[in-house]
DNA sequence: TCCATTGTAGGATAACACCTTACGTTATTT
DNA sequence: AAATAACGTAAGGTGTTATCCTACAATGGA
């Protein structure tokens, strides 16, 4: 498809990862076009591999995943574009000029599956229903955040505006509502139900 | 603006942070459209106090800061959907309903704003080399992990067979390299640093 | 009206964190 | 080869802290 425009030429083409880390090398291509399903390595692996020999050229994936870990991950490794395998062939024309000409391209797809991924890590306040931690009340939750945080009675107090001892005493009825003993419980109980702000 | 829509009913109004807060906890509003420049504390802290007394009404932001980071920190408070104020009136009406009916909302160029972020942090293959953690020994980063998980210097020692006091000296010598000085900081850089089991 | 829950706080005491010093062993540098 | 730095290990002393108990006014549902 590609050799039917004149501005493109293709001077190497691999079948495999290895493969293609030499053509790289050898032919210092304007621009990759790789496919990340190989069979001989990890797509990752191979970005990684490319710029670890200090080879600058820019590359657009091309993959059939739409997974924001994934995205992440290989656009972490180097790569300067990425787009879907069921994108029409003028999208990916369109990829090529982009990212020859400097610029980062991602599918429309693939933009709002990281923009969710981002949102979704961002706030997901829905919590179990039949967890203990309905028991709490407003104040004891805002000072199971604090604590798990490894603030003291003291320093929550400051921020709170309270006593140290009225600080405690939430810590103590938090502790017994949650039927907890221990500090290090309390943290686990805490990172468990995402009330570590991350 | 707003009341010429039928379906809204504007049921309260604030000129600063505090009011704003009060008003949230006695109305329950639907949704709070929250102007961030405000005269008497940062917006963040303001979403965070709202989320923090387990508020869970829609938080709809207008600010004039186009700047990803800023966009990820207001997001990552708790609230559930960014416009800018140069957006048209149209695009904030839209932008009520779809958070009113629980999704997420981000102006377009906001949206672009943060995926080229992404981007230009993911083709930033640098890791951080003058991070001190990577001054840590092993043992140093095994305790640094107990640590930010809220257990104690004896329950640590027992666990890694040693005494509480090397465990004591591993502490001193951690704080001492990421110069840090409160057991919260330190639960803060675990964070960071994604060393908690999530 | 009564009992449970909540928000608030003080006292006593054992536990704990924190800082300092120490020492033998292993790398690293000169 | 010698000097130096880093590491793994540990103890003493001191002041802070957590922990447990008790207490009481206000609110609210039964």
């Amino acid at each position: 498809m590609l050799t039917f425009y004149p501005d493109f030429t293709v001077i190497g083409e691999a079948d495999n990862g290895l493969q293609a880390l030499q053509l790289v090398e050898e032919c210092e291509p304007d621009l990759l076009l790789l496919d990340l399903s190989m069979p001989d390595m990890n797509g990752v692996d191979c970005i990684n591999e490319i710029r670890a020999r200090g080879l600058t050229c820019p590359i657009l994936v091309l993959t059939m995943y739409d997974e924001a870990e994934y995205i992440k991950e290989v656009m972490r490794a180097g790569a300067n574009g990425y787009v879907l395998k069921k994108s029409a062939d003028t999208e990916l024309v369109e990829a090529i000029r982009k990212v020859h000409s400097g610029q980062k391209h991602l599918s429309e797809t693939v933009a709002h599956t990281l923009i969710d991924n981002l949102l979704h890590k961002a706030s997901d306040t829905s919590l179990p229903e039949n967890d203990p931690y309905q028991l709490l009340s407003v104040r004891e939750r805002e000072v199971l955040r604090y604590l798990a945080q490894g603030y003291t009675n003291s320093e929550i107090a400051r921020q709170m505006s309270l006593s140290p001892k009225t600080v405690d005493t939430y810590r103590s009825r938090i502790m017994g509502k949650l039927a907890i003993h221990k500090k290090s419980e309390l943290v686990n109980y805490a990172i468990q139900h995402k009330l570590l702000p991350l």
